[in-house]
DNA sequence: AACAAGACCTGCATGC
DNA sequence: TGCATGCAGGTCTTGT
């Protein structure tokens, strides 16, 4: 489900709903997820106070008063929703954080892609998780000096390129393609190819499309909402991802579809050749 | 070292 | 109606 966008959309929804807010009691599904809980996971989430909500990469953090962090990922279909008050638990519902106001925090995740575990909230940047992470897209870190640096060798094609988060950290399926179009680069281009003018171009379309997408609360597919429930309404503005056959914005052209890295690809062959 | 392919899951749309 | 197939917003691991 969720690229930088929507990860962005729920921290922030997360943010104003429950900073401040006590975990009172916590039940968790049987089943597990991309990897196991913790250790005592339940108990060190137990009358802890939610100090803050941030992100790094597509990596939720929810600081804990008592100096832990939660840190989750939401892989393809995680989402984390604030209910009014205790609601049946529904099939995919992996942890229900039970709050002193009577509302529930719940993580809920069909295909269990995500993962949530608990890290010593100073020990963050260097978890096993986060460590290896490139450069947030909408920071001073990601210019084109610094991605040119990061093509140079590179034989693989552009739009997988970005889809590494080594590379630069939130670009997932849609945006990458959304951003080699804005940018009107091929996305089959060998990274290592990118002349120093495409590299800027990237750089701005990234940031600009994550930004647009943000201010439009993420995009909504399938199942996507915000953590009050709202959906995003990016969708409406993609210029190319998912539109195989219609008409590109810019030329005309019929926007193509390929497989890459075994992920769908959307492109103008006009305005972005090779 | 770099890259491709497979693995991990469920749910939904489509076609026979 | 039932069943098979393919596809979906992500990463991690394995193999060449």
């Amino acid at each position: 489900m969720p690229e930088l966008p929507e990860v962005e959309t729920i921290r922030c929804g997360l943010e104003a709903a429950v900073v401040g807010a006590t975990i009172l009691d916590v039940k968790l599904s049987a089943v597990r997820l991309r990897q196991s809980y913790p250790e005592h996971f339940a108990e060190r989430l137990t009358g802890r106070r939610i100090v803050a909500v941030r992100r790094r990469a597509k990596y939720l953090l929810i600081d804990l008063d008592g100096g832990e962090t939660l840190l989750s990922h939401l892989g393809m279909s995680g989402a984390w929703r604030v209910q009014a008050g205790e609601a049946r638990a529904l099939t995919h519902d992996h942890i229900r954080l039970r709050l002193a106001d009577g509302r529930t925090l719940v993580y809920r995740d069909p295909r269990r892609f995500g993962l949530a575990t608990l890290c010593p909230t100073a020990e963050i940047v260097t978890h096993p998780l986060l460590a290896g992470l490139g450069p947030e897209p909408l920071g001073d870190a990601f210019d084109a000096v610094t991605l040119l640096a990061r093509c140079r060798g590179k034989a693989g094609a552009l739009k997988p390129f970005l889809m590494d988060q080594k590379v630069v950290v939130g670009v997932g399926n849609i945006y990458a393609s959304e951003a080699c179009f804005r940018a009107r680069v091929s996305p089959f281009l060998p990274a290592g190819e990118l002349t120093r003018a495409q590299a800027r171009r990237l750089v701005l379309a990234i940031r600009d499309v994550l930004e647009e997408a943000i201010a439009s609360g993420g995009s909504t597919l399938r199942d996507y909402a915000g953590a009050d429930g709202a959906p995003g309404y990016f969708q409406h503005r993609f210029e190319v991802y998912g539109r195989e056959g219609e008409p590109c914005t810019l030329c005309g052209a019929p926007i193509r579809r390929a497989i890459q890295a075994q992920r769908a690809t959307y492109w103008c062959a006009k305005c972005q050749k090779p």
